[in-house]
RNA sequence: GCCGCCUUAGCUCAGUUGGUUAGAGCGCUAGAAUGUGGAUCUAGAGGUCCCCCGUUCAAUUCGGGGAGGCGGUACCA
């Protein structure tokens, strides 16, 4: 213990919420978002990139105070003592770009656009404060049919990524709905208003009873720790549950007119609620806009032959987003994963968006409708993941070219610039080549298909010898004593030098990884 | 933010009723075996026992505070 004399050492550690990416996790990434970008360029979508950095208040409603800018973004002071903030999603970035590009957009201005986001935020399992998002969006198409493709297009994506009908829904809503029924409730509010949207929201996670109480005085989660309520009567509460039970209903018709008469009205409430719903909104249309909305999109889709199995109006949708003004959609996940505890839970949404017709107006002064989603990659992968759509596709290590005699490296390089050229993933071993074994052991470590070794005696000879690393650990299981194991040479062959890339295409690894190869 | 649990080797974790050299497995390095991976055997390297303060002759161990990790919840543009 007397030993403090030594520098202190760098403790390697990640930035929480951050991660580093493995090959697997980068090549099925890659993969996915190839699937999801055919998709969008099918319909008609071009993309377009902006940077990560931003100035603060482009961002949104965020402006930095004294010395702690935003909770919630990463932000830091440039030179001239501006702030800037990492995008903490695309929409917002999108917005700055098309009002700044107003004159020579074309619109409607149909784009896609990935890539990472930051949000300065505690995260949590699945959560992490650096992810990837997918978005596409619409800008300058008011009418209901831009949603409606939204929706469709969301559709197609999940089962361009292999997830089958009835393992996804889309689910759509409109905000003017819900904010028209809030009003008949006299919240003035704004905090009470989102408290009870984001209590809605939540059916999915908590189900009824705790919806209600989140609605009414509060609830105490299973830490401890109690969640205080909206503050809403019973009777209003009451309201609302009829409301959301309108999603078990079984016509999508049905559901329409359920939604058509969600707004408590004088006349056709019961005893006791006459006289204390006063609707000022009788006289608003907004209710009836959102209704008609929804009725729009449900045909359009309908025609289209998208059914509710893909598509359903659903009342308990909300995005608690506050910059939503109109209809709003997510895609969820309908299948159960077993979580690390070994309960089974339901996966939920990997992605939504909604109409926000005020956003770019916060720039221009000039209203422009908009419509887009945004599709959460790294949660979506991991959807997949439990699905098993995600062919374990994984790429075959390169074959390892041995260095026996130094002088020879020009050679072995040759045989690794054939292989390569024959579309074979193949390197010549970069290190320290006095032991030999630990080339093969390099090799094997890195999973390679086959080791290639030709010393002085093989070029004398004009061969090269080939081995077969999968055969040979197959058969190292039932070999126990070494000398057998090194006079047997499992899974090695001989093959004249001119021969070594016909010989390596013809091992099982390789030669399935060709066909995938050539079936693109 | 609030609530709960946790922190000892690169990793997973024992352990010390407060006492002199803090352990295991895995991994790593080297050798047995210098042109053959695996298995086996031998040896070695690797520790501020999360940090600070307090109690004590003595703290990795006890007390207080802090930081970090995990989970729940809130927030989520």
């Amino acid at each position: 213990m007397a030993k403090n004399k030594k520098p202190n050492k760098v403790k390697a550690r990640l930035v929480r919420g951050f991660n580093d990416r493995s090959p697997s996790d980068i090549r099925a990434t890659n993969k996915m978002m190839g699937q999801i970008q055919e998709v969008f360029e099918l319909y008609g979508f071009d993309p377009i990139e902006t940077p990560f950095l931003e100035y603060t208040d482009a961002l949104g409603k965020f402006l930095p105070d004294s010395d702690r800018p935003n909770e919630g973004v990463f932000s830091l002071q440039d030179e001239d003592e501006q702030w800037l903030s990492l995008r903490y999603d695309l929409t917002a970035p999108l917005a700055r770009h098309v009002a700044q590009n107003f004159n020579e957009i074309t619109m409607p201005y149909r784009t896609y656009r990935s890539g990472f986001v930051f949000r300065n935020e505690k995260p949590g399992p699945g959560r992490f404060r650096q992810f990837m998002q997918f978005d596409a969006d619409i800008v300058g198409a008011p009418g209901v049919a831009a949603d409606a493709e939204m929706c469709m297009m969301m559709a197609d994506t999940m089962e361009a990524l292999g997830i089958k009908r009835g393992d996804y829904v889309i689910r759509v809503n409109n905000r003017k709905v819900l904010d028209s029924i809030l009003q008949t409730f006299h919240i003035s509010d704004e905090g009470q208003k989102l408290s009870v949207l984001r209590a809605l929201d939540k059916l999915d996670k908590f189900g009824i009873a705790d919806v209600k109480l989140l609605l009414g005085d509060g609830r105490k989660d299973e830490s401890g720790d109690f969640t205080k309520g909206a503050g809403l009567s019973p009777l209003e509460i009451n309201y609302l549950e009829q409301y959301l039970s309108a999603n078990t209903l079984q016509s999508q018709h049905e559901v329409l007119s359920t939604v058509a008469n969600a707004l408590p009205r004088k006349t056709s409430d019961k005893e006791g609620i006459e006289g204390f719903f006063e609707s000022q909104m009788y006289e608003d249309s907004t209710f009836s806009e959102g209704e008609s909305e929804l009725e729009e999109l449900q045909a359009l889709v309908y025609d289209n032959g998208y059914e509710k199995d893909r598509i359903k109006i659903d009342t308990t949708c909300v995005r608690g987003l506050e910059y939503y003004t109109g209809m709003v959609y997510e895609a969820k996940l309908l299948f159960d994963v077993t979580n690390e505890k070994g309960q089974k839970v339901q996966f939920g949404s990997v992605g939504g968006g909604g109409r926000y017709d005020g956003l770019i107006k916060r720039f221009t002064g000039q209203a422009v409708p908009a419509t887009g989603f945004s599709i959460g990659v790294s949660r979506l992968m991991s959807a997949l993941k439990n699905l098993d759509r995600l062919e374990a596709q994984e790429m075959p290590a390169p074959i390892i070219v041995c260095v026996m005699d130094k002088s020879r490296i020009a050679d072995y390089q040759k045989m690794v610039s054939e292989l390569r050229n024959a579309g074979i993933r193949a390197e010549m071993y970069q290190g320290n080549p006095k032991n030999f074994g630990k080339q093969l052991q390099y090799a094997d470590r890195r999973g390679s298909p086959a080791a290639i070794i030709a010393g002085s005696d093989e070029f004398e000879q004009g061969i090269v010898q080939i081995k077969d690393l999968i055969v040979g650990k197959e058969a190292s299981k039932n070999i126990e004593d070494n000398e057998q194991w090194k006079s047997e040479r499992p899974g090695q062959f001989e093959c004249k030098r001119d021969e070594l890339v016909a010989k390596i295409s013809e091992l099982p690894a390789i030669k399935k990884w060709q066909e995938k190869r050539q079936a693109k």
